[in-house]
RNA sequence: GUCUUCGUAGCUCAGCUGGUAGAGCAAUUGACUCUUAAUCAAUGGGUCGGGAGUUCGAGCCUCCCCGAGGACACCA
């Protein structure tokens, strides 16, 4: 037993005991038999009360309430949670009550995990209960969880230290089961992509995570290396460039769920690691694109919320297709009157300065035309919109406009303010596609970090030639935000990237032994607030001489008293 | 990275102008045969995130550090 524990953590370590002691295994390894869950109890009973007359389930106890003979507990499955009722002589019906008296109301605790064998029935308070006719312990909880209670939608003691949550996912999810709820939706989001790619006989494919060339997007990559090979080796930043390999080998459609990997700053829309889905059709091009991005996002927020429409904040945001469709210069017109379509770059840097955007001299033309849109129109495009049309400086793996000079044929898709969806024509010219990559080159040479890499296979693969393809990438954290109204990237990873816990710094047991302290003592001492060697050496010998015989008076520890000589000649 | 707010019992929080650390729930003991924020009585539980400084005296003031949230920057 360790008196670094705190109290409660004492008793249940004394409990285990207990139940060990009077013949039960609190970690049993047989299986138990459930045969429902609370949900199907909930929803049928009340049509047809001769259901659920002799069942099986099992589940976390999550409240009690003991009286006399009587009590009642709730327990929580994976759907939800249900009244239990216990009943001291359905317990224990012989002359031995000591199931109900200790077993059920002394040695077990919240947090608990039993199974309850019984029927259902309805209290006189009108509650679904269970009446148990035996219970199992199926794994004994060795921490007091956070009591959360609640009545007509008021919360008492809600757990809500955003640290905590993040950093014990397993514990908010038992605490605050509604939760469960957003990370159902992500999956039914992931499922229901999946199966419209499907349908269509796209192949779902993986490709390397682990890269010796990272390519794709514009972004810090995370370093790594290999020692067979002892080569560095770059975690994805993005999948395209495999992806649109396999476009060349011959497959004409072909999507990934891919984890991808960007050494960047965190904050509520930015995880160091977060997943996107890309997708490659051959012989399509952007337009096809948006209608294929249109139908697949509406039947998303159908399948997750029964309608296109979706709460976010304080907007209702309406998925109905079609979106309303703006070319990058439309849109800067349609929200500052200014047309800047014919502008150069002396009269782009002009207009930014205009509308009080900071400029510098190193913006090129395409720089300053993203910067206007980002500045003026971002934010207010709330219901579903494409963006397309972009400047060529920003996109080296799009392929140019089929009419307009200086251009490419790409499109994003804005909701909520925040970008959802990057789509192009994709370059299939491996001339145009070697020159993109040498400008980016030089970006790099001038101290860009996020500028693109040349990659010669890839290279190589276009000049054996890849049909025109339509591409997509679209950020599964960013839709799954918005399809269940959360507002950080955060609420919709289960285990998002944290800086590690701190570890006090403590002197091992063996090194409290090496200056003669017997094991006995090191607890108490550590119970002391003294962690390391070094602080034990700075006590007066005479109080700490007072003060550890005074813990061991206080604990009843069975253990001999100090002497004053022996604490002296631990500080030698 | 910058600014800002926060860190007190297992959980949620209070703590006055710097003067002996508090409440509710949870826990322990007892009472109670349909309770539901169960109720009633009693009891125990604290490195006030860590360290230094100012002071006769610091949860409170100052500085440094650690961790978290928010905003901004960066990230198409």
């Amino acid at each position: 037993m360790s008196l670094e524990l705190s109290e409660q953590e004492i008793i249940r370590r004394e409990t285990l005991q207990e139940l060990r002691k009077a013949g039960i295994n609190p970690y049993p390894a047989e299986k138990f038999e459930v045969n429902c869950t609370t949900a199907e109890i909930l929803e049928k009973f009340p049509e047809d009360n001769s259901l659920f007359q002799d069942i099986s389930i099992a589940g976390r106890i999550v409240n009690r309430r003991i009286m006399g003979a009587a009590s009642f507990l709730e327990i929580q499955d994976t759907p939800g949670r249900i009244q239990v009722y216990f009943k001291r002589d359905d317990i224990s019906p012989g002359e031995d009550k000591s199931m109900y008296n200790n077993i059920f109301k002394k040695h077990l605790d919240l947090g608990d995990i039993i199974g309850v064998t019984g029927f259902v029935f309805i209290t006189q308070m009108g509650e679904i209960t269970i009446h148990a006719k035996s219970f199992t312990i199926l794994s004994k909880s060795l921490k007091p969880l956070p009591m959360v209670r609640e009545k007509d939608d008021k919360v008492w003691d809600a757990f809500t230290d955003p640290e905590q949550r993040y950093r014990m996912r397993y514990l908010d999810l038992i605490v605050n089961p509604e939760i469960k709820e957003v990370f159902i939706k992500r999956t039914k989001l992931v499922n229901t992509i999946r199966e419209f790619l499907n349908e269509r006989e796209y192949l779902e494919v993986e490709t390397p995570i682990l890269q010796p060339l990272y390519g794709g997007a514009a972004a810090r990559p995370f370093k790594t290396h290999h020692n067979t090979l002892d080569m560095n080796l770059y975690l994805r930043i993005a999948n395209e460039l495999y992806l649109k390999r396999l476009i060349v080998g011959g497959f004409d459609g072909v999507y990934e769920f891919s984890k991808d990997f960007r050494n960047e700053g965190m904050s509520r829309f930015h995880n160091p690691e977060f997943t996107q889905m890309e997708l490659y059709v051959a012989y399509k091009d952007y337009y096809w694109m948006m209608e294929c991005v249109e139908e697949m996002v509406e039947r998303v927020a159908i399948a997750l919320n029964g309608s296109t429409q979706v709460q976010v904040g304080e907007n209702i945001i309406d998925f109905k297709r079609p979106w309303k469709r703006y070319t990058m210069f439309e849109a800067i017109e349609h929200f500052t009157g200014i047309d800047i379509s014919k502008m150069d770059e002396v009269h782009l840097r002009e207009t930014a300065k205009k509308l009080n955007i900071p400029v510098d001299e190193t913006m090129g033309k395409g720089k300053l035309i993203d910067e206007i849109f980002g500045e003026t129109c971002e934010d207010k495009l709330i219901q579903p919109t494409f963006i397309y049309d972009y400047p060529i400086e920003m996109s080296p793996l799009a392929k140019k406009h089929r009419t307009t000079e200086g251009l490419v044929e790409r499109f994003e898709a804005v909701c909520n303010g925040k970008e959802i969806c990057n789509a192009y024509s994709e370059l299939n010219d491996p001339i145009d596609q070697r020159q993109r990559f040498e400008s980016q080159l030089v970006l790099g040479q001038r101290g860009d970090e996020e500028s693109m890499v040349l990659d010669e296979d890839f290279l190589r693969a276009l000049e054996y030639g890849m049909p025109p393809t339509a591409g997509l990438g679209i950020g599964i954290d960013r839709l799954a935000m918005i399809m269940t109204n959360s507002h950080s990237i955060q609420d919709v990873l289960f285990f998002p990237q944290m800086r590690p816990e701190k570890k006090a710094t403590t002197s091992s047991d063996e090194e409290f032994m090496s200056i003669g302290i017997s094991s006995d003592w090191i607890p108490v001492i550590r119970k002391a607030g003294i962690q390391t060697i070094e602080a034990l050496k700075k006590e007066n010998p005479n109080k700490l001489f007072n003060d550890l015989n005074g813990q061991r008076k206080k604990l009843k520890l069975d253990i001999p008293a100090l002497k004053i000589e022996e604490v002296s000649e631990w500080m030698k």
